[in-house]
DNA sequence: TATTGTTATACTCTATAACTATA
DNA sequence: TATAGTTATAGAGTATAACAATA
């Protein structure tokens, strides 16, 4: 019962018995082990997996104003601004003046943004699949059918 | 399939089908509703989540030193300080210098909070237990199993 | 009046660096 | 030298309030 190493560092010394049945502790290690996850499988690519949200979207709805990509995440309006200014200095995305409502921005792809954001979902959709392997078969799809059913059954 | 009413704010205004099915998303939003409802279960004993961490340990281990809490919950011995502050602001614990090793403070439970602890915790376990609630039969316990499956998979 | 984008601001959570006192 | 607790500080991530331009 004793580690026989002392693990590199502070990170997951052990799982504490106290905590490691408790849904609050596992949920929010799980996730930060995903949030990783993802960060090294986008690193290369330049962009952070709440970046890679914004493009989703984007991919998802097309040229939009950033309100509608924010609501759609759930993120308020003002996070979206940095998120945008983040994605356009990099050149990913641009915003146009949008002519037929001249409070808008269209925001949408560059060229070159649109490449580097099929490749970074691949990259993600990679290290989202290393992420469930430890799930058996077809267990991993119901492990998201299982976050679907509490997001939607927790959520009025 | 259009909603009926506009939900309250911009919490969850439909889920965006773009975001449906990454992990990322599923997950980082799962955990959002368990804090919430976690957080709606304690209120009434005026502590947080991670303070019942805290508590947990604390009753797992017996009185012991702030780093020991802090290393079995995965967190820095600075963020301890502060968590601890709190909970000895609301006389749930108290700090008591350790003769035997004079740089150490010994953590423990008062009368009072111990009894608080007891209540709270069997608030959060119904709060846990209501956010599962949607999953039918064994999937519950199923749930929890996948998880620590993941962390311990996923924590090398 | 309401909406889009923006800025300034603040709050939470968390970590790193450096200090004190002990060992 | 190393460890326990502490403080100051800083960096994510995110929200609220207020403003300008526009509808």
């Amino acid at each position: 019962m004793s580690s026989d190493v002392a693990s590199e560092a502070a990170q997951a010394p052990e799982p504490p018995a106290e905590l490691n049945d408790r849904l609050g502790y596992l949920l929010k290690h799980a996730q930060q082990r995903l949030v990783e996850l993802t960060a090294d499988a986008l690193g290369p690519y330049g962009i952070t997996g709440r970046e890679l949200g914004v493009l989703l979207v984007l991919d998802g709805l097309g040229p939009t104003s950033q309100q509608d990509v924010a609501r759609r995440m759930g993120v308020d309006r003002t996070t979206m601004v940095a998120l945008i200014d983040a994605l356009e200095a990099k050149s990913v995305v641009v915003r146009r003046p949008y002519e037929e409502d001249r409070r808008r921005n269209v925001v949408e792809f560059t060229e070159r943004g649109h490449e580097l954001f099929v490749q970074a979902r691949k990259a993600s959709d990679e290290a989202e699949r290393r992420f469930v392997s430890p799930l058996e078969g077809t267990a991993a799809e119901l492990f998201r059918a299982q976050l679907r059913a509490i997001i939607r059954a927790t959520s009025e």
